[in-house]
DNA sequence: CGGAAGATCCACT
DNA sequence: GTGGATCTTCCGA
């Protein structure tokens, strides 16, 4: 499929909406994704493939578009990529938040999470995600078309309901810090943190 | 070879 | 708002 294989930039707002579907044995959950970053490889100060680094970590980067990039970050927590682009070019698409759909008992299970969840609780962050996913380091690599996860069509958010804003966490990358490469959907409740982009005050 | 920092989350103040 | 958990990777000595 063609999708995957276009620029990080391009990929990530069409990415909003769609689904995430999670096969694990004999339970299936589904997520709707309302919020992505885009890494751009090399030229990205703030991506794992900055200046062409290439480690056993990362190898998964520089496969063709379509497949998972799964890292595990702060000793604790995994991360959820899709590369996109073409084979060797270290380009990601970080799915940050989603909205669970279905297969919610499993999410509140694996998240640990007592009582009703609130919004944000089960998918509301990049770590969350895969921990209420069950998504570790043994899905790196895998296809996204198929198999364990897929992303399928879903409902898509036109352009007008998806704002744009710098990248959480990076603060470290210089310039790249500041390029508008996170995108969410408008008004939606299950995003990761506070959007910077409607602050009052703000840029 | 050692130290520091990281695409995070949660409990506590 | 701040700090701890906990491990891989990178960079400087």
């Amino acid at each position: 499929m063609d999708f995957f294989r276009r620029p990080a930039e391009e990929v990530a707002p069409e990415l909003l909406g769609r689904y995430l579907v999670r096969s694990c044995g004999r339970s299936r959950m589904v997520v709707r994704l309302v919020e992505v970053e885009a890494y751009l490889g090399a030229r990205d100060r703030a991506s794992h493939a900055w200046g062409g680094r290439r480690t056993p970590r990362n190898e998964s980067l520089y496969l063709a578009g379509g497949r998972a990039y799964v890292y595990f970050i702060y000793g604790m927590h995994y991360c959820l990529n899709a590369v996109v682009g073409d084979e060797s070019n270290g380009e990601a698409v970080l799915l940050r938040a989603a909205a669970p759909i279905s297969g919610i008992t499993a999410m509140v299970e694996h998240r640990g999470v007592e009582g009703v969840p609130k919004a944000g609780q089960l998918t509301g962050g990049p770590a969350k995600l895969c921990q209420a996913l069950q998504i570790d380091r043994q899905l790196d690599g895998v296809g996204l078309q198929r198999g364990a996860i897929r992303i399928v069509e879903g409902d898509p958010v036109p352009r007008e309901r998806i704002v744009t804003g710098p990248r959480v966490g990076i603060d470290y990358a210089g310039e790249a810090a500041a390029w508008p490469l996170r995108f969410a959907a408008r008004d939606e409740p299950h995003v990761s943190r506070p959007w910077p982009w409607k602050r009052r005050g703000s840029a």
